[in-house]
Formats: C-alpha cells, sequence, structure tokens
DNA sequence: TAGTGGTCTAGACCACCTG
DNA sequence: AGGTGGTCTAGACCACTAC
C-alpha cells in the first residue's frame, strides 16, 4: 500500500481514539515528516486526504486542528452517498430479493435520455422488493439496457452489482440521485404493505459506470419514518 | 490565484466545450506540463480536482480520459450537498421569509446532544416560512444557541448565514443531513397548504463552522413532488 | 520577527497497460 | 519493451498567523 495512506490512517486512528484531542492542535508537519519518515508533500497528501473528510482543519500560519467529531451516525440510518443497494449497507443482516417482474422491452422516451440509448436499443425491466430480515424494506424498479450484460432470474436474487462486476468488468463510480416525497400508489402500498398515499420516500439514480457510461436507470420507494438518509457535506474543501 | 487553478479552469472549459471530445484521450501529462510550463506535480493536481468532480478518469499505463458528461441538472432541483439555505438556490428568483416564530429558551435534550451544549444554555428558537417569488416554498425550524451570535428580527428577514458570516466571522463548512418523508401535521400543513397527512419532504441538518462547532440545528419541510433535490455521487475517489 | 501551512519544481522510481 | 500514470523526495519560495 501507498505511504501516504498508511499515515493518514495512522493519524486518523489517533483522532477516533482521543490520541489527539478534539480542538486541540496537530504535531506541525515539519515533526510529522520527522515521525513517519516522509517528505512533506507526502505527508501534506495524508492531512489532505483528513481534511476532506472534516477530521481535520489547516489554518496557514498557525497549525492544523482536530475538529470535534461529529456524533457518529445511528445505525438506522443509511448513507445516502453510497450504493443503494442493500447489499453494502447491512452486512451482518439476511438480505433477500423477490422477483415481482423481468422482463426486456424497448425503452421510453425518458429511459432513452437517461441511459444515453437509442429508441431501438431493447432494456431489462426489473421489479424486485427488497427484504431484511425477511421484513419488506424496499421497492424497487430498475431499468437496464441489454447490451451492458445478459441478465437472468438467477443473477437477480443477489446483487446486480457484484455480478456486473465479475461478469462484465464494470464498476458503480458515479450517480446522479434524485430523492423526494410521494404519496403511495396502488402498487406501491401493495409491495410496500402500507395505506394508500401514505408517504413514500423516493430515489431516483442513474448509474455510471467507470467509463462514464449510464448503465442503470433506478427508482427505490422506502416506507416513511422506517427509513432515513443519511449525509455528510463537506464544503469549502480546500482545492 | 494558484495556478494548478488555473489549469484546472482550462481544462475544464476545454471538456465542456467539446475540445476536447467525451471518451477520447486527453493528451499526456508530460505533453501538458510542456503546454502549461509547470512541473508534473502540479499538473497532476489539476487533473486529480477533474477526476474528483468526475468530468476525467485515469487509467495507469493507459491515459486519461474524458468521461461522457451527465445531463445538467434541471433547474427544478436544489443541490442536496449546498445550504439548504433558499439564497443560495435560486438566485434569480425573489425569496423573502415570513417569521412565524421568535425566542429563546433552554434546550431539548436532544438540541443539547446534537449542538453540543449544555442543559443551561439558552438557544434561539425560530420558524419561518420561505418564499419564492411569494409562494411558499418551505417551512423551517431552526434552533441556534445565543452564545453565537445575537439575533433579532431583522436579521431574520434575511439570511442567517451571511450575518453570520459577517458579524460573527463563522462560516457553514460541514453539516450532517438527514432526510426522510413524512405525514404532514397539524402546523406543517397549515403553514405550507397542504392536506393533513400528505407526504412532506424533510432534511434535518446540523452546521458545523470552520473550527466544528456545531451552531444550528435546523428542520426543514418541504411539499412533495414541488421539490426534488439532486445528489451527484462520486465513489472510487483516488484516494 | 519567527513559525506555520500552501504551493511549486526537477528528478527519480514503480506499477500498469498496450504493442 | 515502451509508454503512461502514480508515488515520493529534497529543497525552495510564498502567504498567513501570532507574538
Amino acid at each position: 500500500m501507498y505511504r501516504y495512506r498508511e499515515i493518514y490512517s495512522d493519524i486518523k486512528r489517533d483522532i477516533l481514539t482521543n490520541h489527539y484531542r478534539a480542538g486541540a492542535l496537530l504535531p506541525t508537519q515539519e515533526i510529522l515528516t520527522e515521525k513517519y519518515q516522509v517528505s512533506r508533500l507526502t505527508l501534506k497528501k495524508s492531512l489532505n486526504l483528513l481534511s476532506d473528510e472534516g477530521l481535520v482543519y489547516s489554518k496557514q500560519g498557525s497549525g492544523t486542528y482536530v475538529r470535534p467529531r461529529m456524533d457518529s451516525q445511528s445505525t438506522e440510518m443509511l448513507p445516502l452517498d453510497l450504493p443503494v443497494g442493500v447489499t453494502y449497507s447491512h452486512r451482518d443482516q439476511k438480505i433477500s430479493s423477490k422477483l415481482i417482474h423481468f422482463n426486456a422491452r424497448l425503452p421510453t422516451e425518458i429511459e432513452q435520455k437517461n441511459l444515453q440509448i437509442l429508441s431501438n436499443d431493447p432494456v431489462y425491466e426489473i421489479k424486485r422488493v427488497r427484504l431484511i430480515n425477511k421484513k419488506v424494506y424496499s421497492f424497487e424498479h430498475s431499468v437496464m439496457p441489454v447490451s451492458i450484460a445478459p441478465i437472468d432470474e438467477k443473477v437477480l436474487s443477489g446483487s446486480v452489482y457484484d455480478y456486473l462486476g465479475s461478469h462484465a468488468n464494470l464498476q458503480l463510480t458515479d450517480a446522479r440521485r434524485v430523492v423526494y416525497a410521494e404519496p403511495a400508489n396502488k402498487e406501491t402500498s401493495q409491495v410496500l404493505e402500507v395505506s394508500l398515499d401514505s408517504p413514500i420516500f423516493v430515489i431516483d439514480q442513474i448509474a455510471y459506470d467507470q467509463k462514464g457510461r449510464a448503465f442503470e436507470y433506478s427508482t427505490s420507494r422506502f416506507v416513511s419514518n422506517h427509513n432515513k438518509f443519511v449525509l455528510d457535506v463537506h464544503l469549502n474543501k480546500n482545492n
């Protein structure tokens, strides 16, 4: 592994274990370069990572300070800046999927636009209910160009992202998410087992792979109040 | 201005104006260092900024590629990773506030925890309706320690963040946001002029200043469907 | 005035991709 | 094997803060 990553992890651990106290000054960059036996630039790269994460902030001419830590996020909340795929979020829980609908068809105009495909490029349409410990969790409607990779019902019982990673050398690296609230329609209320018109939290997502191709357009619906999403925002990045 | 920022802007402009086409290779770092007459490290810093923004991606041993551009976001959507303050989002629209409630009191337990204050540190409690072009837009309930800065009704007619920036040398640099959907209660439905139990999009926010102090705890409620929020996610940062 | 962080250089070596 | 990007160094100068 890289040196600046090691140093980053080392200092981060020292902060999280209160070895460096909140609000206190970190040692000067000169002292830290001696401690870790690296050049100042390498050390600075480590500090920049910490700064991007919001753990420290530097003031020119003064020093680098440890930020008071935000409360660690409650386990009930899911990070909004990670894949919606339940697989990644609840590692110790039993995730399963129930396939509601699976077929191929031609794309709608909106889908053509979002997936950057032509009107005669076929797409898969998939509707799944996601369950955690056999309890209904979300209702996911996704559309994927057939040209990306062949899909069958077996794949859909697990994580599609994992499958695409190992079989199509395709990784989710960027996503545009649009979030909003809406009343449950008939289908949603049935599937999520809530009453009609009750508030639903919706995440629309366009997923892009490492080369910037849009490969999935999906809408995920969550029962309100059961599910909250957390997002840590860092403005004023040094860059 | 810094050199790496200039180069970053220059290349970004070239990408956005299609001077460098989507999917195409950028010139090699060596050629670019000659073009801009800088060291490779400086150039690399510029490319890293572009990479963090998702405009390009680099493959070791191969080159740096221009990512196909995502659709520019619709004007109807507000970015979720910028201050909720309407002021920043709708620059060309007429923003106003209607003060519903303003007082000082002692904090609840939750507020003590979120704002990292003691039970006898007084807080301001503010309820405002935000309007765009005189149309109801959001209902904002915020709590702020009195110790941060003196507030009066005049300040509350404009942007509190602007006021804190100029009068208390305090800048919003980090925030933790929790988003979810809920049914409108009596107060919310009255203020936002919607029916009881209709879906409301909620953003809870803890705002931190440049030194990591929590200075505001707020809940903003938006009428569903009128308001959608967009978030661009970039995973796999090089770091 | 002294000390600190921010930027920048020229050059080196390594890891990876493509012929 | 050659070319590319990723990392790292030692040293320099500048900008800002604090005293």
